[in-house]
RNA sequence: GGUCCCAUCGUCCAGAGGCCUAGGACGCCGGGUUCUCAGCCCGGUAACAGGGGUUCGAAUCCCCUUGGGACUGCCA
């Protein structure tokens, strides 16, 4: 006998851009969803009429797109369970509600309606990621107090709540594992009670640790980036965000840490979830995103600084893809974020960053006569070709007695304005003979 | 306060009673390669919160303590 075909969901509500901790769930959802080839629901839970969206629905949902995180049905992809927003369901928590209202499960309370909440006995589940979880009926809502209270269903104006609309949603959405933050555990028994009032079967439930900022606490503002854009402004690539969000509280039994999305989905296993919240480090980020840099393709590559290069003013058109790429092939695995990658190597695209930067005023003004000759000697080769370049250095350097490092350095720095770049032969190369003639002579250190 | 959850290097993970004098990764610190840096190579630093049990044997099971956290909204 097949097994009932998976279905998941992740529910935002619309009162903000998708952060870093919904994306972690979604991610996680998708996962597991593309994992066991079901389906991925996305339902946006906006019955907080005073905050929810529909801009803050479409950046969440950009949010996703950006991080390749799709999904099967949702406002904008009808499916057979639909409508997914839960402003357009509100007939069905009403039909529901007074269902339950003529079981005398539930009562009316003004405009509200209540769920009455049993006592004397247990509700328990078996959390895929937390284990055995039990708790007397009678604790599942309390006040401070400690009494019993009673669970808002509707609240007077007609919308559902959460613990009652989710409790619908799932049911009627035919989700078969509800994957979610670690913080709704306790809302679970509340959840599991309305099913048991309606005689449903609760789905499976896998909650997520949490995921703290660097001081340990709740991630929020002040921790910096906390919208996923944030980190599509930083340089991050989507790729990179992915494997690293994967690898907070799960890691693949192959001891992988670097992989693709495709790979997460194929390795991803739920019960293999941690428990521990997990706290939020940027440099093991950086490392991700550094080596996915390094694994793009040339053209991808491209692609992806292109932008960042824009934003910095640089004449990009002026250049064919084949000498910015070329470009970009020289910079190496220098960089960690397409950020610093673009920035890193702004001096190929144009001398005015090197000349805000560098004023060549640490050399002193006795060497420049000797350094000049050598870089007039350098820029009358015949050949302009790193190898030729670097072993016309080479025996030039041997030839005055002076250590390569000494003309090297001067020749980087009127070059590139950097104390660090890839190989200054070979970046003299791409750069041209008469470029490179143009800015040593900028600085004296060469004949117009 | 009540209910529930969590507890291995600074951080992320591995570890499902003997393979653990606890392993990997990031970070950090050395060394090598080199025109600089990145990279790459080599090496190092650093943890089972504490206390009781159970067991021939515990990081792994149980209990207590301590420390974190979540929930306790007609927010989600």
């Amino acid at each position: 006998m097949a097994s009932k075909k998976t279905r998941v969901r992740f529910a935002p509500s619309p009162t903000g851009a998708l952060h870093i901790g919904g994306a972690h769930t979604a991610l996680f959802n998708w996962l597991y969803a593309r994992h066991t080839g079901g389906s991925f629901v996305l339902r946006v839970e906006d019955t907080d009429r005073e905050r929810s969206t529909l801009e803050y629905e479409r950046t969440i949902m950009d949010g996703m797109m950006w991080l390749g995180l799709d999904w099967d049905e949702g406002p904008d992809k009808p499916g057979p369970f639909g409508p997914y927003r839960q402003s357009e369901r509100l007939d069905r928590y009403r039909e529901y509600a007074a269902q339950l209202v003529d079981q005398g499960l539930a009562y009316h309370d003004g405009e509200a309606i209540l769920f009455k909440v049993p006592s004397g006995h247990k509700v328990q589940f078996d959390d895929v990621v937390y284990g055995h979880i039990e708790v007397a009926s009678e604790h599942a809502s309390v006040t401070p107090e400690g009494t019993i209270k009673d669970i808002v269903l509707v609240k007077s104006d007609g919308m559902p709540t959460y613990n009652y609309a989710n409790v619908i949603d799932d049911y009627e959405m035919a989700i078969t594992c509800v994957i979610r933050g670690e913080d709704h555990i306790a809302n679970t028994p509340k959840q599991i009670l309305i099913y048991e009032a309606f005689g449903w079967e609760p789905p499976l439930f896998g909650h997520l640790p949490m995921i703290l900022g660097m001081d340990k606490k709740k991630l929020s503002k002040r921790h910096g980036a906390t919208s996923v854009f944030e980190y599509s402004d930083l340089g991050y690539l989507p790729d990179a965000v992915i494997n690293f969000l994967a690898l907070l509280g799960w890691s693949p039994r192959t001891g992988e840490e670097v992989f693709s999305r495709a790979e997460a989905a194929e390795l991803f296993e739920l019960d293999k979830v941690t428990k521990r919240a997990a706290v939020l480090d940027t440099d093991k980020l950086k490392f991700i995103n550094q080596e996915h840099l390094k694994r793009l393709d040339p053209a991808k590559r491209l692609e992806l600084i292109r932008p960042f290069w824009v934003q910095s003013g640089l004449p990009v058109s002026d250049f064919d893809d084949a000498y910015l790429a070329q470009a970009l092939e020289l910079m190496g695995g220098r960089g960690q974020t397409t950020q610093e990658l673009a920035d890193y190597s702004d001096y190929f695209l144009s001398f005015e960053p090197v000349k805000a930067r560098y004023d060549a005023a640490e050399i002193d003004p006795e060497r420049k006569p000797v350094l000049r000759a050598y870089y007039d000697a350098l820029l009358a080769q015949p050949s302009w070709t790193a190898p030729e370049m670097e072993a016309f250095s080479r025996a030039w350097s041997e030839a005055n007695g002076t250590p390569l490092k000494q003309i090297a350095m001067p020749l980087r720095m009127s070059l590139t304005g950097r104390k660090v770049s890839p190989g200054i032969f070979e970046v003299a190369e791409l750069l041209g003979r008469e470029e490179c003639r143009q800015r040593l002579a900028h600085y004296g250190l060469a004949s117009k």
